[in-house]
DNA sequence: AAACGCGATTGACCCAGATCAATTTTGACC
DNA sequence: GGTCAAAATTGATCTGGGTCAATCGCGTTT
């Protein structure tokens, strides 16, 4: 899908108030940087399956993530998909060292992230080692998580990977949202396998399994955990 | 295996003469820093086989690779492992957010790594953001690594994961030796499995295979690309 | 040099998950 | 509310890679 942008309001909005000021990376700001920062960063919007990034292109901006979802992917030449990660809100993208995206990212449903020109954002890191400290704890954090990940990828079967990928998915929403056994899956069937490295058709068919089993309820829009401890231990065995 | 250290010469080295002073990251001290941050480390020897830490140990040191080639693998508890990478010098191991590693380490082969106590070391990168900012650069190129990692486990077939792994691996030893078409395999092929998610006997008929295609040759310690160019083939398919 | 042990290889068979192919459900737009 | 198109589900079948089981090669020990 085009990259077009559905809005753009330079300035119309205060760090101060943002709902991710507390875990982003803007976390590490006193309030008089946080007015500094202000001038740095503009609110971007983008609809359902707009493409933020890709892969190839080179790095012009890093985003902090403000609202929705997006899907983190890499392709290969043969069309062949693993989405990477979802980002959620606070997550901040675009750190590379050779100048590229190494990953692309769509919106899934519409997003808002808050951009920063590559440049200036340089110059501003440059005297604040907090910021840079702050950035590099989120790295680390995306670090844990992708090793993870490839446990999953790696050693998991398919009920297992269903099961781990509901519970962290929970978990990741625990620090937005008030706790719940009702789990929003945003994203689509294609999404989830691609996440798994499974195939949509098996992602489908563990889902109804798990179900059929009265582990889960299949809702609109996600998923119900029925009988959590259940689930835990599936993605745990 | 047991942790026994086989030597220990506290300041028994000078950074300055390190193999490794140019890659790790004290490639972001000068030699002034360096004099200082050489009372910070020591030297540790492991013999192949030692474990140098556990992912449920307490993070009490950093560690940076001198000699030798590491695995970095998780278990699960039924005992399934997947190695989520291979430790060469310059590489730099302990950093994380929860105060513990979350993967484990042992030496295959004999190991040497400069040790530094988790509290001095942080005292040291405080006032010094060029080095933290190395750090942060080495943190972000792994995590380039480990989703293109997650690709291969969650996408790529037996014959494209071995391809792309001896590409690779030829790829990283490049910047410790001289370029060549024999690529030594210090790790066992149950190492090799365990970092593709596979099983070993995949890995050795996979590697037959390559050979009976004239692809590779199978030698003692390694294995010889007689076709890098069809190996390459495979590998990006 | 025989015996041992361990990693690697090879063969036979099996199965989890892929592939192929219909439906069915959902949602968006006149 | 009827018409499409896309997403999801379900079924039938196939296969890449796993599992189980020898066997081989080779360095070490006695």
């Amino acid at each position: 899908m085009k990259p077009s942008v559905i809005t753009i309001e330079p300035n119309g909005h205060f760090c101060s108030d943002c709902a991710v000021r507390a875990s982003a990376v803007c976390s590490s700001l006193d309030p008089a940087e946080l007015r500094e920062f202000e001038h740095l960063g503009r609110r971007v919007h983008f609809s359902s399956g707009e493409t933020v990034f890709s892969e190839e292109d080179i790095t012009t901006s890093f985003y902090n993530v403000l609202e929705g979802v997006m899907r983190l992917y890499k392709l290969l030449p043969d069309g062949r998909r693993q989405i990477v990660g979802f980002a959620l809100p606070g997550d901040f993208l675009g750190m590379n060292l050779s100048g590229r995206h190494n990953f692309s990212a769509d919106a899934i449903g519409a997003v808002t992230v808050c951009q920063f020109a590559k440049a200036p954002f340089g110059r501003f890191i440059e005297d604040r080692p907090q910021l840079l400290r702050r950035i590099n704890e989120l790295a680390i954090r995306e670090l844990g998580q992708a090793r993870d990940h490839m446990v999953l990828l790696g050693r998991r079967s398919a009920d297992e990977k269903l099961a781990a990928f509901l519970l962290g998915w929970r978990e990741r929403l625990l620090a937005l949202k008030a706790p719940s056994d009702t789990v929003p899956l945003p994203m689509s069937r294609q999404d989830i396998a691609d996440y798994l490295g499974l195939t949509i058709e098996t992602v489908s068919r563990t889902f109804t399994k798990l179900e059929r089993h009265g582990a889960i309820e299949i809702i609109h829009g996600g998923i119900s955990l029925l009988d959590p401890a259940r689930v835990e231990a599936l993605a745990a065995a």
